[in-house]
DNA sequence: ATGTCAATAAATATCGATATTTTTGAAAGA
DNA sequence: TCTTTCAAAAATATCGATATTTATTGACAT
């Protein structure tokens, strides 16, 4: 059909262009929280045709990021400040047991992955936020890896987006600038690399619920 | 458009109806596990279109039901002894956590929800295994509801989900008879409405490793 | 003013048909 | 005998149109 895609990405299917269009969407805080999605409006936004459209926001509704309600529609799922404080608890909760299960069964292949994700991490702060946030969620998982228990690193980065989410809801800019976030993950790296496995989940929980705070601060209800 | 509905039931949407359905017929072991899922068949099982079927089945992938593989179809989702093990170790966790927070913030509406629910379990163990499975979920579903947290309680009850799917995978039958099962859940539920964390949360993962125990044995890879 | 109700408008859900892609299977070449 | 290739068959993905349901509006009665 449209040959030209505007993305610049070759999508498999429209339904597969749909889910990471809209994901994004709703990731950026493009399309509000709480909004509704009427599929009408996004047939006419992404160009394609209900089913795709249907059935993409069908899949987000896996994510937590659109609730479906049965009978009238499609919406984006709300966010508030105890949603956001409930996700940063479940994260803490669940990262560090997956970060210390992945130690414990740690090996060099791991190892590996967890520098060479964060050399990409630290060399894309020039490249603009995307691409920034991109390496940084590589980094993140990475870390979780090892745990031996796909599903925990399903909950995990589920989580994850739920979180980024909240990140551009709260104050796009500072949250990375006001800190010295570099060495918080330095210290995580290094800490798993050295198998420190009390050191690396103190630090990453300490990384997380310092960003916890900024975020908080940044939201009204 | 077709008055009577076959099911009993006064469904909403033909896709509710399918998700249902097939939840049921995944679950109970009658669509086995791997088992390609095609639209065509499944639209002549369910008699509807395509695009409920579809939807649907989208849904189920959100459960960890149904894999989607872009271009080439659905399929029931695998099952082996490492999953099996993997959720049993992550509801042990989760379900811990979820009914310590929920112990620590009991309620009198919550110790009589629990009472409840326990009764009508104890209750339905005459009324054939299908109600049975109900008012096991809820009294199990009860014991964390209070937890204060609505996605760790989501998580869990996606896990109890998976969790009956192996059930029904072993040995529908000698899971439930040859044990003292009764007296377990008692245990569980007199130590929640004492509100001794330690106490129940023991018998409450004590139950789930003893029935894991049985499973595994009626298991082979 | 306010609440109810019916008519209209809008949006969702579903269907049937078609385009696209993957799978199958058999013939040709190594 | 084993690949490789290509056409036929099967299945998925998508579209456009229609049926159903929900939301809106304004007249009318209280």
């Amino acid at each position: 059909m449209n040959m030209i895609d505007d993305t610049g990405s070759k999508e498999t299917s429209a339904t597969r262009g749909a889910y990471l269009t809209l994901r994004d969407m709703i990731l950026t805080g493009k399309l509000p929280a709480g909004e509704k999605l009427k599929i009408e409006q996004l047939r006419g936004l992404l160009n394609t045709g209900a089913s795709p459209v249907r059935e993409a926001l069908s899949l987000l509704t896996s994510d937590m990021l659109v609730e479906r309600i049965d009978q009238r529609g499609f919406r984006a799922a709300p966010a508030n400040k105890a949603n956001f404080e409930e996700i940063l608890a479940l994260r803490c909760t669940l990262e560090y047991l997956a970060l210390r299960q992945s130690i414990a069964s740690a090996n060099t292949a791991w190892e590996e992955r967890l520098v060479l994700t964060h050399h990409r991490m630290k060399k894309s702060t020039t490249l603009g936020t995307a691409l920034f946030e991109e390496a940084h969620k590589m980094f993140h998982l990475a870390l979780l890896a090892n745990s031996g228990s796909p599903m925990l690193e399903r909950f995990c980065a589920q989580l994850y987006d739920l979180n980024i989410h909240y990140r551009y809801l709260a104050a796009s800019s500072s949250t990375y600038q006001s800190r010295d976030i570099l060495s918080e993950h330095e210290d995580i790296l290094e800490a798993a690399v050295q198998h420190d496995a009390d050191r690396a989940s103190a630090s990453l929980l300490n990384h997380y619920r310092r960003t916890g705070e900024f975020l908080s601060r940044g939201m009204d209800a």
